[in-house]
DNA sequence: AATCTGATATGCT
DNA sequence: GCATATCAGATTT
């Protein structure tokens, strides 16, 4: 199967909370010279911009880094933590600094692939968080900016979720009243998701 | 639960 | 230049 174009920009311009639900279940495809990797997103958290003391664009601050999610829906906003990549996807409108985070996928096609570059053969350790994820499928900062309508990484139409759940996010201490947001959806009981919090299903 | 790792950007001196 | 902060992960206690 070859992936030449993903999901249509009207799909990325849902309001943010409500597109970080629609893209449980989506399979976010990375192509490369090695191969291609792929895995249903299991695990999204949403980052709503200037109100949000969790963003990086908390206070519409605009850095080099923060720079593509005051940009169209559906671009691809990467960061490296630490010696770690992350991936987000850009929403909202124009200059609203919005984005979601895919926090986790569950394995789907290049499982080989994955299992190399993460140096286990552990599936539910190759691609249960954020970090993992972007070293399994490939992701990197030469992905930054570009879109997720267009390969080589791509998000094309999955399943739909049995059931999702939401909850407070992850990793975010120290920015007050923002953390206990319920803007972290998952998969109800998919093994594949980063930490298994108590959440509320739908 | 604590600690190490150490990319990138920002803010201060 | 140096100190600090960040949407982690792996390893060790």
């Amino acid at each position: 199967m070859n992936y030449t174009q993903g999901l249509p920009a009207d799909f990325f311009q849902q309001p943010t909370l409500q597109l970080a639900q629609s893209l449980l279940g989506c399979l976010l495809v990375k192509e490369t010279a090695e191969g291609t990797a792929s895995g249903f997103i299991v695990e999204t958290e949403a980052y709503m911009g200037p109100e949000d003391r969790a963003a990086h664009s908390y206070n519409n601050r605009r850095t080099k880094r923060t720079e593509v999610m005051f940009g169209e829906a559906g671009l691809i906003y990467t960061y490296k933590m630490h010696t770690h990549t992350l991936v987000n996807v850009v929403s909202g409108p124009l200059e609203k600094p919005e984005a979601i985070l895919i926090r986790a996928v569950e394995p789907y096609m290049g499982i080989d692939l994955m299992q190399k570059r993460r140096g286990t053969d552990n599936l539910k350790n190759l691609t249960s968080g954020p970090g993992k994820l972007t070293k399994a499928l490939g992701i990197t900062m030469e992905d930054y900016g570009h879109s997720f309508s267009a390969p080589p990484l791509v998000i094309v139409q999955g399943k739909i979720p049995d059931e999702v759940s939401s909850g407070a996010r992850i990793g975010i201490d120290n920015t007050g009243e923002a953390k206990e947001y319920p803007w972290r959806f998952w998969v109800t009981n998919n093994p594949f998701v980063s930490r298994h919090r108590k959440g509320t299903s739908k």
